[in-house]
RNA sequence: GGGUCUAUGGCGCAGCCAGGUAGCGCACCGGACUUUUAAUCCGGUUGUCAAGGGUCCGAAUCCCUUUAGACCCGCCA
């Protein structure tokens, strides 16, 4: 057998980074800072997508740090993008108006943020700062008013004739041919894609411009017929897709940037848009599946299904939404909440792992999972393991204890002996359990079908229950009340459980129904006599 | 039209990107415990890794071909 060199701590990560840094050896770039970029997208709510996005070029970054290198992330808003589509449940703000405005010049709608498009960035950076990733913030509004781009805007304008010819050949599309790939912000009525560039004048380095009807979507935008010229450097305006990236990349000295599959063809004409045009070689890539949703739909920023980092939060920990993006990059994959316990365990396995408790033979198999569990704590691990609750089981326990949970689910944790002393992150992941078990274990009231005998025997348990002496075994009086009515114990279990628990089958029924209390137990069954 | 991904026990999936004993959950079977059922714990069964070819001492994993399904792009960003 052939001895591999592990690189780094020996995941997809690590191998990125070394294909990074011997291409910039290649290309002999200078390496004393390796900038990474992740585009944060300001139109629609950020989904978990998006957020990945920025965690995993976050990864890659540490990963240089780790092989030696100064790197940084850059956490860019695309808030000069044009909103075309108003987001599910968005409805009643009356964005309708602002169709086709740059998101940055639209009031944001719920009044905490400059504009609409800093309202969603700031979901997005609020999610990055929950799960601990650190980033430099730029926004796209403001990178054009300095005018940082306006040199790469000038080649780019100058050579708009070839590059409309290779976007053609590259991607098919035509429209570029015919207009410059730039959007001037009409001054008049604030719009883009409805201003269309038809002319560069070099010299004065302005874009000639009329703002007309155009189609956005299925919908039609009307433009106001302004004609006017705009200065690229000065005037408001912005980049098609198809050869922004080149521009940015080339003025911020960008060295990787990971893409969605969605995007593959801007990236495959701004890589030679960069190499071609600006001289200046693209940065390294890694191109990522979407996420789906149950169903395999496509996970949209627009469509209702949108799982947030911040509602993702409620049932799992920032660990699990890192174990999420950093276990693999490769494959489609299909997302909901039910992923999240899994993940919460998975975490604790791997926690194993990397403390030595659970044996992996192969050797790279060990490396790989102890490397993936110093990414997920972004290579600050814990000197120790912490208590380990198994997640499934918090559920089972939140969803008896529904009143003074945290202490009534602690006390029982302690009983079972599965913690030693009630801690802070204990009581935090019954939180989080919790709210799982209220969200998606709705307990629906089921059906059950009573005989007249059945019904008598249940009234005396009721009673009971009810009464003020101890019962010293509950399970010994169920089991004595069923006989003494011709029910038998079997069925009178099951009706049990199906009235309590919704299900045929449950734990030990006596020790059960004092946990959740007598008279609470004695209530329910009550509403079934 | 162009592109990407997926295919692994009955079901749902992991493992594949850096080749070295095919795994997990559910289901199923047995045991322990139980005054019933179960929970729980312990043990067990279930596989032509879609099909075919190639590389290799060795392939679920890498390469090529085929089949089926899903998704993305061909507005815009």
């Amino acid at each position: 057998m052939v001895e591999q060199k592990i690189i780094g701590k020996g995941t997809w990560i690590d191998k990125l980074a070394s294909e990074l840094l011997e291409r910039e050896k290649a290309l002999g770039r200078n390496t004393d800072l390796l900038r990474v970029e992740s585009g944060l997208g300001a139109s629609g709510i950020p989904h978990i997508g998006s957020l990945g996005d920025a965690v995993r070029a976050y990864g890659v970054k540490l990963a240089l740090e780790n092989l030696g290198y100064k790197s940084e992330l850059i956490a860019y808003s695309d808030d000069l993008d044009g909103l075309r589509k108003i987001p599910e449940g968005m409805q009643e703000f009356g964005l309708e108006e602002h169709i086709a405005k740059p998101v940055s010049l639209i009031p944001d709608p719920y009044g905490c943020h400059d504009s609409y498009g800093m309202h969603m960035s700031s979901i997005l950076l609020d999610g990055l700062d929950k799960v601990g990733i650190k980033y430099e913030f730029r926004r796209a509004v403001d990178t054009y008013k300095q005018g940082l781009l306006k040199d790469q805007i000038h080649t780019i304008l100058q050579n708009s004739a070839k590059i409309g010819d290779k976007i053609s050949e590259l991607v098919g599309q035509e429209k570029y041919q015919k207009y410059l790939p730039y959007f001037p912000v009409c001054v008049n009525c604030n719009r883009l894609y409805t201003a269309e560039a038809s002319e560069y004048i070099a010299d004065e380095k302005k874009v000639k411009y009329s703002c007309h009807d155009t189609e956005i979507g299925s919908k039609m935008v009307k433009g106001c017929g302004h004609v006017g010229e705009a200065d690229i450097g000065k005037d408001l305006g912005k980049l098609a897709w198809k050869v922004e990236f080149a521009a940015r990349w080339t003025a911020f000295d960008i060295r990787f940037e990971a893409y969605g599959k969605d995007i593959m063809d801007s990236v495959k004409v701004n890589d030679w848009v960069a190499d071609e045009i600006l001289q200046c070689p693209h940065p390294h890539h890694v191109k990522y599946e979407m996420f789906l949703d149950k169903g395999g739909k496509k996970i949209s920023k627009s469509l209702g299904n949108v799982i947030t980092a911040q509602k993702w939060l409620e049932f799992g920990s920032p660990k699990s939404i890192l174990l999420l993006l950093y276990k693999r990059i490769t494959g489609a994959r299909e997302l909901g909440f039910d992923d999240i316990p899994g993940l919460m365990s998975e975490y604790n396995e791997l926690e194993d792992i990397y403390f030595g408790r659970i044996k992996v033979d192969n050797q790279a198999k060990l490396i790989k999972n102890k490397g993936l569990y110093e990414y997920v704590n972004l290579l600050n691990p814990p000197k120790q393991s912490s208590t380990h609750v198994n997640y499934r089981l918090l559920m089972e326990l939140a969803k008896i204890f529904k009143e003074n949970r945290s202490e009534r689910v602690m006390k029982k944790l302690l009983d079972y002996g599965v913690i030693k002393n009630p801690e802070p992150e204990i009581e935090k992941l019954i939180e989080l359990a919790g709210n799982y078990s209220n969200e998606f274990d709705v307990q629906e009231k089921i059906q059950v079908d009573l005989d007249d005998t059945a019904k008598k025997a249940l009234k005396l348990l009721v009673e009971a229950l009810n009464g003020e002496e101890e019962l010293e075994d509950i399970q010994n009086t169920i089991y004595q009340i069923a006989k003494a009515n011709d029910v038998q114990p079997k069925d009178f279990f099951k009706i049990l459980y199906q009235i309590i628990l919704g299900t045929s089958r449950g734990p030990k029924i006596g020790p059960f129904i004092s946990d959740i209390g007598r008279k609470q137990v004695a209530k329910t069954l009550s509403e079934y006599v």
